[in-house]
DNA sequence: TCTGGGGTCCTAGGACCC
DNA sequence: TCTGGGGTCCTAGGACCC
């Protein structure tokens, strides 16, 4: 309104949008290319050698065959017979991960991680010193590859459901700004399935009202959408569609739980074995809620049997702990509650939830206290023990089957999707 | 070569309290 | 003691994401 130019002159210049999503481009194996330079250009998959093993990451060259993450290392073998397959190495991404994390934070405070190899970051403040957005992106695209060698993509647009959406459509090694003028527009034709939060199942019970695309969504009443997918889907799934999206980029966070899992490379039956995974798993709980600070509340057990049906059973504590032997107690007992002795079990896994600042803040100190008083000598063995093995770099000797996936694989479906 | 491992969020029912 | 409704916590399962 302050502006002078009077009906004519060019129309107001649009704000550039303020949001960038980063994702690292095949994640794992394009660090794993850093150290196999030769196999530039090939299929590379990583992903374990065990039967069960599926994929976690693979190079476009892969997925060019219909390889894609989650897939079974055996069927992207059939896919792709000329893959070579690489196990991963997670330190060396978690090392990768952080120095790219850190090359965002250069940039702006504003970084909110979304996985081991993305980002959201809100760039709005750090436009007036390091120009628009767009110019922000690619400068930080070449910045990264500069410093790591590693390719990415950049999304940027007014929200983060668009910037996500719109690295997505960047990859790879691409850029695609989305101004708010453009946000219907581009959102409107997409398969529903293109919106957060819509999998398999919601786009097939969208399918059943008829519904096929954002557009669709968007025109629907927000109580039919309710009656499709349930209240806070409906309403998620409304503001998505017409391009609204209200949340902020927020740096920390603090975890809601914190768990391990093992599956078996054949199915196991033996309770002296599964005894041995639980203590195994529980330590490692323990430590990690330990090295984080917190501690937790309810311990949970989960089961996987042979034919893939899956169970859970939680105990909730009167007491928050970080102690391995005290959530390895909790979940041995609820583990022969389910009297499941002698049945084969094809994945076995500990989660401790309910997660608060192990320094009490959030929690009134006095009523347990004598009760908790004697496992005190406990805590400070197992802290001995997080710190001799932090001290002798036994983390390392972690199995590399601590996998988390990338988001790879998703946009290919995505673009195969679109009829 | 059937289906990993790390999570988050939502729903629904029951207990319990007011 | 024919009977309601809201709020919160707990548990189990499932969808979804990377």
């Amino acid at each position: 309104m302050t502006n002078g130019g009077p009906g004519g002159g060019g129309d107001p210049v649009e704000p550039s949008p303020p949001i960038l999503h980063v994702d690292m481009d095949a994640f794992f194996a394009s660090v794993e290319l850093l150290d196999h330079p030769e196999l530039r250009g090939l299929p590379v998959i990583i992903g374990g050698r065990s039967a069960r093993s599926v994929v976690t990451s693979a190079t476009y060259e892969a997925r060019a065959f219909g390889v894609h993450s989650a897939m079974p290392v055996g069927a992207a073998l059939r896919l792709c017979p000329k893959a070579i397959v690489l196990e991963p190495h997670m330190e060396k991404y978690r090392a990768a991960s952080k120095v790219v994390m850190a090359l965002f934070r250069e940039v702006t405070p504003l970084v909110e991680p979304l996985s081991i190899d993305e980002a959201f970051l809100d760039v709005a403040g750090a436009r007036r010193l390091l120009g628009e957005s767009d110019v922000i992106a690619q400068r930080l695209r070449e910045r990264v590859f500069a410093e790591t060698g590693l390719p990415c993509s950049v999304g940027v647009a007014p929200t983060k459901f668009m910037a996500k959406l719109a690295s997505g459509r960047a990859k790879p090694d691409g850029m695609l700004v989305i101004r708010p003028s453009e946000v219907l527009a581009y959102l409107h034709p997409l398969p529903v399935r293109a919106l957060w939060g819509v999998g398999a199942k919601t786009a097939e019970q969208l399918e059943r009202f008829g519904l096929r695309t954002v557009g669709d969504i968007a025109d629907t009443p927000l109580d039919t959408l309710i009656r499709a997918v349930g209240e806070a889907g409906g309403s998620k799934l409304h503001e998505l569609a017409n391009g609204i999206d209200t949340r902020g980029v927020v740096p920390t966070s603090q975890e809601k739980s914190v768990g391990h899992e093992r599956t078996f490379e054949i199915d196991e039956r033996s309770p002296e074995v599964l005894r041995r995974e639980l203590l195994a798993q529980s330590n490692r709980v323990a430590a990690r809620l330990r090295a984080a600070g917190l501690v937790g509340r309810t311990v949970a057990l989960k089961l996987r049997f042979a034919d893939f049906t899956t169970i859970s059973r939680s105990r909730t504590l009167a007491e928050p702990t970080d102690l391995g032997r005290r959530i390895f107690e909790e979940v041995t007992a609820v583990y022969e509650a389910v009297g499941a002795r002698g049945e084969a079990i094809r994945l076995i896994g500990v989660r401790v939830e309910q997660l608060s600042p192990a320094d009490g803040s959030l929690h009134q100190p006095a009523l347990w206290a004598d009760e908790t008083a004697p496992s005190e000598g406990w805590r400070d063995a197992e802290r001995t023990i997080d710190r001799v093995t932090a001290r002798f770099g036994l983390d390392s000797v972690r199995p590399a089957s601590l996998v988390r996936a990338p988001k790879s694989g998703e946009t290919a479906e995505q673009n195969g999707t679109r009829s």
